[in-house]
DNA sequence: ATGTCC
């Protein structure tokens, strides 16, 4: 069923399901291919019957079950005749990475990292229905779901250069607040500055090894230095305005003859009020979210500075890995505008692309790759090579292979603890019971998911972080 | 991911 095309490509030819509108394509590895649920596969399926959907219906070497669309999945549908899809985003709207770094060593920091994090974890809050510090009215909250980043830094957390080292400058347009729920409004607007759960982190890392010097002063990072890594999204506000918009398009699909071989695709065409909606919903909800991580970023400035003085940290990159976006790609030779759903999938634009901030333009963006709780993270730079295969798109993490219920019989969050202790790594979690969650063997490893788009040149390794301290819901 | 089932 499954044909190898080329190293580390996999096709699902378009006889495989009934309904196929295109061929399905893995970018994944024969090892990591092995772990991949069949429902994956067959969820790769589905999204490849979706109306106008172009090209291939993808998935990253990171690959897993979703809702509808696998985690680790990429498709794109053409303006005129494709749809949008809640399923192709995610529950957590603009989930995303930011990274920021200092001019600390690992030598400076280590002999803190204990208070450290424990003054970030008291900062910054963290775990299921946390909430924030931070007050904010609703007109405040409307003004955030439509200016994104760019709200948070003008109230003064964070700044100018900021914006421009955020993926869509930190906003997306098109945000629409009068399709937030009064009920999402109402779950969002006291968790906004607030880190969430499951496997959301704040993380103080150290650069550990440098694959590519050229691009890593470039992102200005060196062998030793201290940096901070963010992994959050848009917490109940996100998380309601998927719910609600699913429930309206689960009608919109009977109200516009759609064939759904899973009502998890529940999907509306481009141009309708649903899709309209729901397209301004989630714009709104990925703005809370980049806003969210810059609150976030500011607060963990503060703390540095109480520690280190006055320490730059500036802003490498920040990427959003759960949203759908209009971009110009080529197909078939000519320049066309899709919606790009990218679920559990990082964009790795190259240096043809104008999205590509100026300082980076020469190289790429910035892909930053979270790893497991306690193992390596990696930066990335993405690549022209990654607008050819996969609409320049890559992997975002290192995917599950353990259910969390699964893993909650099988670790404990104590002895989690305690062997990350042993290693020197500092964490803190508002419960124990998302430590066994997180358990590093519940993932897919790492360096195995990047070795693969690095191969496939979907996005070239630069640097690899190792975590000194994390601080956990 | 998520007021982990209104």
């Amino acid at each position: 069923m499954l044909n190898k095309i080329d190293e580390n490509i996999y096709e699902l030819p378009i006889g495989y399901k009934e309904g196929m509108r295109v061929p399905g394509r893995l970018f994944i590895s024969e090892s990591l291919l092995e772990m991949v649920e069949p429902g994956t596969i067959e969820q790769v399926a589905n999204v490849a019957t979706l109306p106008g959907i172009v090209k291939y219906s993808m998935a990253m070497p990171d690959a897993h079950l979703g809702y509808g669309f696998p985690i680790g999945g990429v498709a794109a549908f053409r303006e005129d005749g494709g749809v949008i899809s809640p399923g192709g985003v995610g529950f957590d709207i603009n989930c995303g990475v930011r990274l920021l770094r200092t001019d600390l060593t690992v030598e400076e920091v280590r002999p803190v990292i204990s208070d450290l994090i424990e003054a970030l974890f008291k900062e910054i809050p963290s775990g299921v229905g946390a909430t924030s510090r931070l007050h904010v009215s609703d007109s405040e909250l409307t003004e955030a779901f439509i200016a994104g980043a760019r709200w948070a830094v003008e109230e003064g957390y964070g700044t100018e250069g900021d914006l421009e080292h955020c993926e869509e400058n930190g906003c997306l347009k098109g945000a629409d607040p009068s399709q937030v729920s009064t009920k999402a409004r109402k779950r969002g607007r006291p968790q906004f500055g607030t880190l969430g759960s499951g496997n959301h982190f704040l993380e103080v890392q150290y650069v550990g090894e440098v694959y590519d010097e050229r691009i890593a002063r470039r992102f200005g990072l060196f062998k030793g230095q201290v940096t901070v890594m963010i992994h959050c999204g848009s917490r109940g506000a996100g998380h309601q305005i998927c719910t609600d918009h699913l429930e309206v398009l689960a009608k919109a699909v009977r109200k516009y003859n759609i064939d759904l071989p899973d009502k998890q695709l529940a999907c509306a065409p481009i141009g309708t009020p649903e899709a309209t909606n729901y397209f301004g919903a989630m714009a709104a909800a990925a703005n809370y979210a980049w806003a969210n991580r810059q609150i976030i970023a500011h607060w963990t400035r503060e703390v540095f500075a109480k520690y280190f003085g006055d320490v730059e940290m500036p802003l490498v990159y920040d990427v959003a890995h759960n949203v759908a976006k209009i971009e110009e790609h080529m197909v078939d030779g000519r320049l066309e505008r899709l919606y790009v759903h990218r679920k559990g999938a990082t964009r790795s634009f190259g240096p043809s692309r104008r999205e590509v901030p100026q300082d980076y333009r020469d190289v790429g963006q910035p892909l930053l790759i979270p790893g497991s709780m306690g193992t390596p993270s990696y930066v990335l730079c993405g690549q022209d090579r990654a607008l050819e295969l996969t609409f320049g798109s890559a992997c975002h993490g290192s995917g599950r292979i353990m259910s969390r219920s699964q893993a909650k019989k099988t670790y404990r969050g104590s002895e989690v603890k305690a062997s990350l202790q042993r290693e020197g790594i500092k964490v803190m979690a508002t419960e124990s019971a998302v430590l066994a969650e997180e358990a590093p063997e519940v993932y897919k490893p790492s360096h195995e998911v990047v070795e693969v788009v690095h191969a496939l040149g979907l996005a070239k390794k630069v640097a690899k972080t190792i975590p000194l301290g994390v601080s956990k819901g």
